[in-house]
DNA sequence: CGGTTCGTTGAAACCAATCAATCCTCGTGG
DNA sequence: CCACGAGGATTGATTGGTTTCAACGAACCG
């Protein structure tokens, strides 16, 4: 329930020159001396704790995100209540993206296990970006590609079939932990049924169901959170040929 | 099927400053000093038949586009063939922003009738916006408003029923062309039922009975392509309180 | 005018939602 | 340490909305 959380501004703080995340996050590709300017608009070591709002829908938007550590979903809230998981987070993505256009957020967005983010004030980042061309199209880039990445969820969310979805979904995990030096074979779901049936457009027993099914048919092992994925081949093949086409 | 149509370099062209839909499109906000050095790199009246492409998925992104005129969908294919409608665009929207991230595009977009893009190199828009902080700005509420966009038609994929989306997408088209001057109780809809039903991930059948039931309901009046909006607040009302949350 | 694409409508099949019961897991407090 | 409760997950039976299949009618274009 916590929700503004005090920003410790640490000296000792890690460098985006020193991070591990560097080649996923806003720095990738500057040279040194311009990654030292970034570092200096960037509060580091932000720290939530697993069910903390990182930000909240309709308020304003001071900052952008880079996750650090741990893992996010964000919401989206319909007039009516309902709400839908717009999409999972992990080290390296950057959010806060949404909100540029109305200068508010649109989405719920929080933490699913304890973590870390990285705070860039925004207008700072855009007065950054001016003198850095390099840093100006790496976020153009990014911005980009999270209009690409929901251009594949709707391709997702209209037109294949449940297990179709969730073969998909394991695979584009799978992908995500690998890119950060995780088994791509073996992790755990950090979000429940329910929110990954929420974000599938699914509801909860259809994702156990299917989840039992892969196990069934020796494509996956699961228990409780942890995944196994034991023949990537075969969920590969699942999605886009699911005999039907909806 | 024609692909490629040469730029005619138009001197007696109409300049950003002199375009009605300058408040709806990339110029919003900037001085006309600043109008006129985006003038500059902006090649006018490129003009598309029905039909046309106006990129094709996987090309290298050169350029924005900017609609003048007519009507355009963009459509994402999946490996197996499978091709979504991603979305609808009119005058004074941007396309082709899905490609920044990877340099390529990401969909075909289509001319769905006779209409006029405006062409901004990609490479000049960005220097530009250098020099220019309000465009840059503008062109980042733009970019971020495609992702709200998008959420939006998540929302509407992964939590609607067939007839809440369509008048989701009814009310959608019916504000649209209210902003830009047409009637929002009457128009036409430049789409088919199947380019209408794989947007809405429903089939064309889906499409023709809920139009048709709509019609019973006197919420509105089809004719092949022409709508009109008899009762909008029940329009309203059915988005969003149609009875099952899915 | 003849062919093709597009749209409408009906009947049946099917997939996922719903309803419901039970089990498991984990955190909490006695 | 164990009992307990609450939320999460699994599984089954049933319902219902949408797709699918099919036939026909209307509009459009060469």
């Amino acid at each position: 329930m916590t929700t503004v959380i005090p920003i410790v501004s640490q000296n000792l703080r890690a460098a985006c020159s020193a991070c591990s995340l560097q080649e996923l996050c806003l720095p990738a590709g500057l040279a040194s001396d311009e990654m030292s300017r970034l570092d200096e608009i960037v509060n580091r070591k932000r720290p939530l704790k697993r069910g903390d709002y990182l930000y909240r829908a309709g308020s304003t938007l001071q900052s952008l995100f880079a996750v650090r550590t741990g893992f996010f979903k964000s919401c989206v809230m319909h007039d009516d209540g309902r709400e839908q998981v717009a999409g999972f987070h992990m080290a390296g993505e950057l959010l806060g993206m949404d909100g540029i256009g109305s200068g508010k957020h649109m989405c719920d967005t929080v933490s699913l296990e304890d973590s870390e983010v990285c705070e860039i004030p925004f207008g700072e980042l855009e007065q950054l970006s001016r003198d850095i061309p390099t840093l100006q199209q790496h976020f153009h880039r990014i911005l980009s590609r999270e209009i690409a990445r929901d251009y594949g969820v709707m391709l997702l969310l209209g037109s294949m079939r449940a297990e179709e979805r969730l073969a998909a979904f394991l695979l584009n995990l799978s992908q995500r932990f690998a890119a950060r030096g995780y088994s791509s074979k073996s992790f755990l779901l950090r979000m429940t049924r329910n929110e990954i049936g929420s974000y599938l457009g699914l509801k909860l027993e259809t994702i156990s169901r299917a989840l039992s099914h892969f196990q069934d048919e020796g494509i996956i092992a699961v228990q409780n959170k942890s995944v196994e994925i034991k023949d990537a081949d075969r969920l590969r093949a699942m999605v886009g040929q699911c005999a039907g086409h909806q």
